[in-house]
DNA sequence: TTGAAAGCGCTAACAA
DNA sequence: TTGTTAGCGCTTTCAA
C-alpha cells in the first residue's frame, strides 16, 4: 500500500483506483456515488481504498459530462458597500448550504463592466446568474445571451422588469412615502428630497413616494426641493450649502441612503442648525452609522442577508426547475425605524 | 445561414464551426484562440462563423483540459465586515483584470466551515487560493490537501506562520505600539485595551504592542486593564461598565477596533464622561464610523482594497510559477491617524 | 450487480 | 499552415 500513497503530484482519478481494485471505473465511480445498484461491501472497498490513496472528486470533471457546474454567478455594483456585503453574505451562506459556489464580480457602476462580467460568468457555465444593476444600465441587451440560452436570470435590489426574470425588491415607493409622511407628520413644511440616479429603480420609486405623500398631504411639489446626486458624504456636505440659501430653510430632509442623510446631519451641525427641531432627517438602509451619528438617524430598514437568502434560494429553485409558480417580484418587508434625528416633539 | 441561426437550445461547439467550413476542430480551436499558425484569412472565416452561430467558448471544457480553472478561491471569517469587504473589493478588481474568476466563501469563525470551504474549493479546482484565518483557527491540518498538491495559498491579515506561504499583514505590533504611545503622549496614566481573540495574530500583536509601549514609558502593565471579547458594539458598552468601576477610573483606551471603540464612546458619554478630557480612546481600522462618532475617532488606517489587490497579484504570481523569489511576509503600510477622540490639549 | 464504450467540449503533440 | 488522434476525469446508457 505504500507505493500509492507516494503517488503526490499526480492527480488520483477513479481509473487509478479501479486498477488497484481490478474492477471499472464505472464501477468505482458508483460506488463513489453512493449509488444503490452497487453491493454494500465493492462501496466500502472502494471508499476504503479512494481514502487510501488520498483521492479527490474532481467535481470540475464531473461538471463537464453532466453539463452543469454547480456554481451561481453575482455580480453587483460595489462590493464594499455594507448593504451590498450584507446580501453576499447571505447569499454565500444559502448557497453553500444548498451546495453551490458561488462566483463573484462587480459591475463598478459600468454596464461595459456589467456585460463583460455577464459574459465571463456565461463562458464559466454558471447555472444561475444573481445581480443587481449598475446605474448605467438602462436596458437588457447585454442579457441576451443568458437568454438564448435559458440560463436564469434574477434581480434584487436593483431591477428591471422583464417577464422571464423574478425580481427581489422591497417597496420602495411605500417606504419613501412612509419616510416622507412621517417627516410631514413631525410637523415639517418643507421637505427636500436628496436622491439617487434616476435610472435605478429603487430611487426612482423611493421619489415617487416623496411626491405621492406630499400629494397625499396637500403639500406643493417644489422641484428646487428635489437634489439628485451619487448619494456620498461628501455630496450630501454640499447639498447643506445649498439647502442653507433657500429662504425659508427647508426643515426636513428624506435622503435615499444614510450616508448622505449623515452627511446632512453632520453639515447642518457645522452651521450651528439643531437636528431635529431646525431640520428633521431621515436616511434609508439602516447602516451601523445610522446608530451612531447624533443624533441617531430615523431609517427605512431593509433586509440585506435576507434579501440574499431569497434571491439564491428561488434562483436554485429555478434552477432545479422546482416551485417556479410563474412569480415575477418577491416583495420584502422593510420597517421605519423612528430615532431622534427626526422624532421632534409632537406641538406641529 | 439561416438554419444556423436557429440552434438555440443546443451549445455551439467547434464541432459545429469545423463542419461549416469543412475544416478540423483543432484549427477552429487555434482560430479561436489567436494561434499564429493560422491563415489571417481561414482566422477570420472562423470567427466570422462563429460570430454568426452564436458560438461561446467554453472556458470550462478547456479547462479540463487545460488542467488548470483561472479561478482563484476566497475564504473570509465573514463577508459581511467593512474591513472585508473593502479587500474583497480589491480582490475581485484585480483578478479581473488578470483574467481570473473569484469564487467566495466564509468560514463564519468556524474551523469546520472553514475545512469544507477549503474543500470544496478544492474540488472546484481553484489555482490557488487566499484566506483570511478564522479565530477558531490553531493549525494548518486542514490546509494539507493542498498543500500536497502543490496548489498555492496566501494568507492575509489573520494568518498562520507557514514556511511556503506567503502572507500579507500590516505590522500590527507596531500599530498597537503606535497608538498606545500616542494615548501615553497625551498624558494618560491608566490606559484600558480592549482585544480580540489571542488566537489571531492581529489581536495577539495589537496586544504585544500596547505591553512594549507601557513598558517603553515606565508604566506598568495591569491585568485588569485588559479586556478580550468580540469586539462588537454590545460587548463595547459592557466594558464601560466595567471600567467605571475602577478607581481611579482609566483615562485611555486602546480598542482593537473601531466598533468596540466606537461603543466605548457611547458608553462613556452616556455616563456622562468628556471625551477626549476624562477618557482618550483610539480604535483600530478606519471605517466609516470614525468620522461620524461624536468626537471623531482616533484610529489605525489600514488599507483593505490595498491588501486585496496585493494577496491576489502574488497569488497569481505563484501560480504562474513567476516572481517567487522565496518572499514569505508583505507588510502593508499603515498609519495612525489622530482625531479628537484622543486629541487633549497639549499639557499633560 | 457490474462492465464496455461513448462522449461532455476542448487542446496539443505529432504528423503531414 | 492544417489535420489526426488521443486524451483531460468523469458519468451514463446499454448490455451482460
Amino acid at each position: 500500500m505504500q507505493s500509492i500513497e507516494m503517488k503526490t503530484n499526480k492527480e488520483t482519478t477513479i481509473y487509478d483506483i479501479a486498477r488497484v481494485l481490478n474492477i471499472s471505473a464505472s464501477t468505482v465511480s458508483r460506488g463513489l456515488n453512493d449509488h444503490p445498484a452497487i453491493r454494500k461491501d465493492t462501496k466500502k472497498k472502494i471508499q476504503q481504498v479512494a481514502m487510501e490513496m488520498g483521492y479527490q472528486h474532481n467535481t470540475f470533471a464531473s461538471n463537464l459530462r453532466r453539463k452543469h457546474t454547480r456554481t451561481v454567478g453575482v455580480i453587483v455594483p460595489k462590493l464594499d458597500s455594507y448593504f451590498m456585503s450584507t446580501v453576499i453574505a447571505g447569499i454565500e451562506k444559502k448557497a453553500n448550504d444548498l451546495g453551490y459556489n458561488v462566483l463573484i464580480g462587480q459591475s463598478q457602476e459600468s454596464v461595459l463592466k456589467e456585460s463583460s462580467g455577464i459574459l465571463t460568468m456565461f463562458n464559466s457555465r454558471v447555472d444561475g446568474l444573481l445581480i443587481s444593476l449598475s446605474t448605467e444600465t438602462k436596458n437588457l441587451d447585454h442579457f441576451k445571451i443568458l437568454f438564448k440560452k435559458g440560463i436564469p436570470l434574477i434581480f434584487f435590489d436593483r431591477v428591471f422588469e422583464h417577464p422571464d426574470c423574478v425580481s427581489i425588491v422591497i417597496d420602495n415607493f411605500k417606504a419613501g412615502y412612509e419616510a416622507t409622511k412621517h417627516l410631514i407628520d413631525q410637523g415639517c413644511k418643507k421637505i427636500v428630497h436628496l436622491g439617487g440616479s434616476q435610472y435605478s429603480n429603487v430611487y426612482v420609486d423611493r421619489f415617487k413616494g416623496y411626491k405621492k405623500a406630499l400629494a397625499d398631504n396637500n403639500m406643493d411639489f417644489d422641484d428646487d426641493l428635489v437634489i439628485f446626486n451619487k448619494l456620498d458624504y461628501k455630496c450630501g456636505i454640499e447639498v447643506v450649502r445649498q439647502m442653507l440659501k433657500l429662504d425659508p430653510v427647508p426643515d426636513g430632509v428624506f435622503a435615499a441612503n444614510d450616508a448622505s442623510a449623515v452627511a446632512v446631519i453632520c453639515g447642518f451641525k457645522q452651521f450651528g442648525k439643531q437636528i431635529p427641531q431646525d431640520i428633521a432627517v431621515v436616511g434609508f438602509n439602516n447602516t451601523p452609522m445610522s446608530t451612531v451619528v447624533e443624533p441617531n438617524l430615523t431609517t427605512i430598514n431593509y433586509p440585506g442577508e435576507e434579501m440574499g437568502e431569497v434571491a439564491i434560494t428561488t434562483l436554485i429553485n429555478q434552477i432545479k426547475n422546482v416551485n417556479s409558480h410563474n412569480l415575477n417580484t418577491i416583495v420584502l418587508r422593510h420597517d421605519l425605524i423612528i430615532r431622534p434625528s427626526s422624532a421632534r416633539n409632537k406641538s406641529g
